[in-house]
DNA sequence: AGCACGCCGACT
DNA sequence: GTCGGCGTGCTC
């Protein structure tokens, strides 16, 4: 036991066995600056070496009996790990068996001395004070909602770039009580389009752009905005849930079924989840704004832990369903479209832009069945022809007469709204063999049905029955619905949570053993290469704490225990809740 | 990880 | 006698 001053260490360090706490002497010289939070190293003597680490908290007395090792140096005296910041990345880290310190690699940017400096000796911008801005199209008690930190499940309006407008309207209602938001969208195109719609709208030095696209500069610049200043509107892909936000008022996910948001670095928590935790931990309001809701939202709703909220107004693209006939018009075969859909495109173009969703990018064209650009382009003959995939990005299009062939998810927004939307490819999309399709299909054609403007048609082809009816309905909560009944009844996530064990088939076979797993869910066991096994466990939501407890005490009996023959990785690994399994390969966006 | 400690087999 | 193999444990 040693008294004085005492700090209390996370070590930057991915091994399990050191995923805790370590008290450090505090010298003299550094007992003013050491506060929270700032970044310091530290020796380890097992190691032999100096370590990096974030000091969590300073004490007067350390429980530990051993004699403490002193704090080598303080690195810098800005405290970059908010305390409510340590609290989620410990909390994520439990969830997914994973380390704080990985974490902490997601949440907290590189350092960068000049852009510290810069904006330490910076003043701090004067904060124009405002208003909340009313929420258009939805019931006036969602602002209520907002600002009492509910869980909502929000159903976008379908016109376009109207998400942007609400999620806007949304954080403004925190923001002018002086608290922070934070929206977290899956790509550099969603963020670029909710800076565009807040800056028409909000004091420009109220919202911070936060993402894996800036540089380190700019990225480290915003995270000190995050850290320093509150009432901020903070926008930024998956890693963005983990920005410091002291008063945080709201954390909104936008789209979280796109797979874009799935996390792929230690230890893969889903930015929905670590919302989860969050809006637990700090109370604020969450928000997953989507025109389709995802069978994971649909769950939170149906357990009654998020309230679904609809448009006030009725508004719904005209969706039409046709078979797989192809038309008679010699055109329209060229790029096998169905007459009725075929001459909708053709009126339509008249009046401006239509767009044409495909599943793949044209010029692959494996097996025949894919509508080349050309195809499109020879059956639409005096039209513009603009493509946009992965490869060539189109962001907009202007209110002109064009053919816009875009794949899932690279639809530009029309300016004025398409005049007619095509969604092709539809029984291409709903044959691929991925646990999700039916949701991935309908989230991909809301969201470009969402594109067009009011009036306009939208065409589906290749899709018929229910799932057809219930599209066209525009009864997207619904089919989210069915979808996870469908889940449940074979005991899939998202109705179950799953555990990915990878190891020698005995560190395995006793973590299955440990965590309590019954035969029946020991599900895809796969024999590796070097005599390794893999295997995936589901087991139900209320067991989850059991047992990620469980498998993290098999981890570290491991990692500190025996290891085969001079082999030093570990003899066991856990990844949980991995989506990869349950999608066809290539299938990951 | 990466290093020290410790307890059995061939050696100057 | 003792040098060093790697199985085992620990890091404030």
């Amino acid at each position: 036991m040693t008294d004085g001053s005492v700090a209390r260490v996370l070590l930057d360090s991915p091994l399990p066995q050191l995923d805790r706490l370590f008290d450090y002497r505090v010298p003299a010289a550094l007992v003013a600056d050491l506060t929270p939070g700032v970044r310091v190293r530290v020796p380890v003597r097992a190691q032999r070496r100096i370590m990096d680490g974030f000091v969590v908290e300073v004490v007067a007395r350390s429980d530990y009996d051993g004699p403490l090792a002193e704090i080598e140096e303080l690195v810098s005296p800005v405290s970059v790990l908010a305390p409510e910041v340590w609290r989620l990345a410990r909390g994520a880290a439990d969830r997914s068996v994973g380390v704080a310190s990985d974490v902490l690699r997601l949440a907290i940017p590189k350092r960068q001395v000049r852009v510290e400096r810069a904006v330490l000796t910076a003043d701090a911008p004067a904060a124009t004070p405002f208003e909340a801005l009313p929420i258009t199209d939805y019931p006036p008690a969602l602002a209520a909602a907002i600002v009492a930190g509910e869980r909502l499940v929000v159903q976008a309006v379908p016109r376009p770039l109207a998400w942007a407008h609400t999620a806007t309207q949304l954080a403004s209602q925190v923001l002018a009580a002086g608290r922070t938001a934070i929206a977290v969208l899956p790509d550099a195109r969603d963020i670029e389009r909710l800076l565009a719609a807040a800056a028409a709208v909000l004091p420009p030095e109220r919202i911070v752009r936060l993402d894996s696209d800036q540089t380190p500069g700019e990225r480290y610049r915003a995270f000190l905005r995050a850290r320093l200043e509150s009432g901020l509107l903070i926008v930024g892909n998956r890693s963005a849930v983990y920005a410091p936000a002291e008063r945080l008022g709201l954390v909104l996910v936008w789209d979280d079924g796109d797979p874009a948001l799935r996390e792929p670095l230690a230890p893969g928590l889903h930015p929905r989840e670590a919302a989860l935790l969050r809006q637990e931990q700090q109370g604020a309001a969450l928000v997953l704004l989507a025109h389709a809701p995802s069978t994971d939202a649909q769950r939170l709703v149906e357990i009654g832990w998020c309230r679904p909220v609809r448009p006030s107004t009725r508004v719904a693209p005209d969706v039409l369903p046709t078979g797989l006939q192809v038309g008679a018009e010699r055109l329209a075969e060229l790029a096998r479209i169905p007459s009725s859909a075929w001459r909708i495109a053709a009126e339509a173009i008249r009046d401006g832009p239509v767009l044409v969703q495909v599943a793949r990018p044209g010029e692959e064209a494996p097996g025949g069945s894919v509508r080349t650009a050309a195809d499109l382009g020879r059956a639409f003959p005096n039209a513009r022809v603009i493509v946009a995939d992965a490869a060539h990005p189109v962001r907009e299009v202007e209110d002109a007469p064009a053919l816009v062939i875009a794949t899932r998810g690279a639809e530009p927004v029309a300016a004025g709204g398409y005049r007619a939307v095509l969604l092709l490819d539809g029984e291409r999309m709903l044959a691929r063999e991925s646990l999700r399709v039916v949701e991935d299909g309908v989230r991909n054609w809301a969201n470009a049905a969402a594109l067009a403007a009011p009036g306009a048609r939208v065409v589906l082809v290749g899709v018929s029955g229910p799932l057809a009816r219930d599209f066209a309905a525009w009864r997207l909560p619904e089919l989210a619905a069915e979808e996870l009944a469908d889940r449940r009844a074979v005991r899939m996530p998202p109705a179950v949570r799953t555990a990915t064990l990878t190891g020698r088939p005995a560190a395995v076979d006793a973590a299955i053993s440990a965590a309590g797993i019954p035969g029946d869910d020991v599900i895809a066991p796969v024999e590796l290469e070097d005599g390794l096994l893999r295997t995936i466990v589901r087991f139900d939501y209320r067991r989850g704490p059991a047992v990620a407890g469980a498998l993290r005490t098999e981890i570290l009996r491991h990692a500190a225990g025996r290891r085969p023959r001079g082999a030093a990785a570990p003899t066991l690994r856990v990844r949980m809740d991995d989506p990869a399994p349950f999608v066809a390969p290539g299938d990951l966006g």
